[in-house]
DNA sequence: ACCTGAACACCGTTCAAGT
DNA sequence: ACCTGAACACCGTTCAAGT
């Protein structure tokens, strides 16, 4: 099969989807095309480019906004839609933090997604700060401080090493808490709900729960005709 | 001079306050120390434990949290303190972010953090999801969308490369308008502010702006005794 | 026009010495 | 106990060919 642009991204995009970005690397990624490394780069001019071509690739898969609907459902909606797209690609979260310049396919879905706002009545002035504090959440995702960013790679070592680096015995957990017993109240009331529904730390209950906080809040500014002091 | 971890860990923050973390190798560094690379090795173990050690001081840097203050005030000036120094560090909130670990320190600060809220009558269950909706923003940071995450290096180019590929000359603008209107206003709104001030997107204000935002709505729940409904 | 092969520069790190 | 020197494995990429 002859190679072309498409078909390098998309098996560097199912390169990363199994290997996460540290085991995307060009000698790789060119022996699953069964071809030379530098073969790839009639397609792609550099690593950055080829990144840039994958992140396109996952914004490709957001859903357009829904029609003849108000604002908050529709930015609601649009931001768990990306949510599901980022947590297929796992390794588009770190590439999307990392990117130095803005392709046109990433400037088209901040256009679409301020389009949102302003096509509903905002003003300028509030979905420019809205857009800000929204920040990463438009994709999606926050900062997360409590899970690892990418697992190693595909060993099944996975768990041992985001617990830290030794098994957690008995002696080492006290120790935890003498030392950092706020940090254990929060992960025992997070297991505690284990017993009802068999889970921990629910990541999408989080993240909502912080999604609709911030919609409050924007509601709220929209509702009174909030303007910024600065203008 | 002899060379200690502290010493190594010194230069390093150093070395990535000017390079950022794209000038920081192992043989560099051990230049900056007058020593071969393998002298770093007695110190520190690997590149990622000389990471580990960045972080540890720069957390070192950030202020104790005040006393006898009420939540809200505590919380705020405390973020706001992690932001002077995360900025004064700027490629730490990108090494913050690729952590697998979390040092003692990093601990440690996380459960002062904590502290804060269950030290001030916050129920166990809201500060736990209080802590996800801070995410980053704990450290002084949030992921912003619109700026470059990383000038790289110390090359005078910064400005040029931040704007794109080509110089926007008339046409390349028109282009953009046409293609991204909404991106464009938002982008005037901004720019339109520096009549006044001489600032276009005040990183500062919007940082605040969001806080704020997500401090009115903790409020509000705190205020009217919250509870998920997951228990 | 597209792909190949060999090679270069750079980097983290191992290993066997040195003092 | 601490530092050195040479070397290895891995990676992005240039260059000069091949077809």
């Amino acid at each position: 099969m002859r190679l072309s642009r498409t078909a390098v991204l998309t098996a560097a995009v199912a390169l990363a989807d199994e290997q996460g970005v540290g085991g995307l690397n060009m000698r790789t990624l060119a022996e699953d095309l069964g071809v030379v490394p530098m073969a790839l780069y009639k397609h792609v001019s550099s690593k950055e480019d080829l990144l840039d071509g994958m992140v396109d690739v996952v914004v490709a898969e957001i859903d357009p906004p829904l029609e003849g609907q108000e604002w908050r459902a529709t930015v609601r909606s649009r931001v768990l839609s990306a949510r599901t797209v980022l947590q297929r690609h796992r390794w588009a979260r770190q590439v999307l933090e990392t990117r130095t310049t803005r392709t046109p396919a990433v400037l088209a879905y901040t256009d679409s997604f301020i389009g949102m706002f302003l096509d509903r009545g905002f003003s300028v002035d509030l979905t420019h700060h809205v857009m800000h504090a929204l920040g990463s959440r438009m994709w999606g995702f926050t900062q997360e401080l409590f899970d690892a960013p990418e697992t190693p790679a595909g060993d099944a070592a996975a768990d041992s090493a985001s617990a830290g680096s030794a098994p957690p015995d008995a002696a080492r957990l006290e120790a935890m808490a003498r030392r950092f017993p706020n940090v254990l109240r929060i992960a025992m009331a997070a297991a505690h709900d284990d017993g009802v529904v068999g889970r921990g730390c629910d990541d999408q209950y989080e993240f909502e729960f912080a999604l609709d906080l911030l919609l409050d809040g924007i509601e709220g500014l929209h509702a009174r005709g909030w303007t910024s002091a600065r203008t």
